[in-house]
DNA sequence: GATCTAACGCAACTGGAGTTGTCTTTGGAA
DNA sequence: TTCCAAAGACAACTCCAGTTGCGTTAGATC
């Protein structure tokens, strides 16, 4: 996907289009509503550009995936563990609440199940967003708030577990407390030792 | 959906024959490769009959979901908090990976994320499990393994989640090990108050 | 067991997603 | 500047998911 022997001119103006228009129908539509006629309107790119170059839909949010994956998020600093694991809970509770955000994490999350090719691009963007939020455990470790052997990665998962499991598997709400919650229980058992 | 005036004989008959159906595509293809049609023609009732009743394939999986949340599973009883939790979370590991039920089963995470008739289908289903396997922490509670302000429900919820995200969200490989440290996690938590 | 109508079957139709062949434009290297 | 091939535009086409109208079958009620 995506290997341009022209990257430059108008492949880069039509991609840049392309993507724009992606995440914008996404905002709208969500991912059910995404179609690759839509996304080549409101593109200006022809249809059938947009099919040969990203094949389908799936193709169209894994490119755009890899475009987010990029970004840079803010990592909370508030000096405890407790108060950076929570913040950084919350920031992903308030994430899918946010109008514009929302309804584009969750059209990542709904296609990457049922396209190989967007699972990829969503695994790596959740590898990176790991290896970001495990700062705020490493920092734990170093001023002693958390033993040595702890898997920052694995208390970062289990973290933010909960509010990926209620939000798309439970379906139920996600209150602050929740989240919370979720980032307070991660900490306990690393603190006991058992992540 | 499924108000039916005529619950007995033929209705019947077609509905148990898409339900079959419903679940033999969906072991066989995912949800991705579900088509009303295919459904349709493996019932042998005609494809405009499962249209009416059942409107898309998310009615077809909804209803086919009401099914699966009526079926009792097996709670395990080892003695001991540690063992009982760790045997959910192993069930629930080990069904996704099973090549009969684990199709079905995520077709089902699959649909809801798409469809509000499917998410409330799937909703049920979970309260009604986290229910269930709840009892498994209330018991532990009067053994003395547990504080009795804890809400089993919740542990439960955070003993599973981590399965699911790796699962469907970060799209991660789960070992029999990842699931018995999210159960452990869980529980050290719950024995330090925060659940 | 006669009657009524909900539910099913059937065939023809519609619309739109995705495809194909061809021509035009343009980025990039000589 | 020139040249060529990669990439885009365009129109016409295919195919199939989903719809519609109508005739047929068979539960349910009396």
């Amino acid at each position: 996907m995506e290997v341009t022997k022209r990257p430059g001119g108008r492949s880069a103006r039509v991609r840049d289009a392309v993507r724009q228009a992606t995440l914008a129908e996404l905002a709208e539509h969500g991912f059910r509503g995404l179609t690759v006629e839509n996304v080549a309107e409101r593109s200006g790119v022809h249809k059938t550009t947009v099919y040969r170059r990203w094949g389908n839909v799936e193709g169209l949010i894994a490119d755009a995936l890899e475009l987010a994956a990029h970004e840079p998020w803010p990592v909370p600093d508030t000096g405890t563990v407790e108060g950076d694991l929570r913040g950084v809970v919350e920031l992903v509770r308030s994430g899918f609440e946010d109008p514009e955000l929302g309804p584009v994490s969750s059209a990542f999350v709904a296609a990457a199940m049922q396209s190989p090719e967007a699972a990829r691009a969503l695994h790596a963007f959740f590898e990176a967003r790991h290896d970001q939020s495990a700062q705020v455990v490493r920092r734990g470790v170093e001023r002693g708030e958390l033993p040595v052997t702890v898997d920052a990665r694995e208390v970062v998962r289990v973290a933010v577990a909960p509010v990926y499991y209620r939000l798309f598997v439970a379906h139920e709400p996600v209150s602050r407390e929740d989240a919370g919650r979720a980032a307070d229980a991660a900490l306990a058992a690393a603190r006991a030792g058992v992540l």
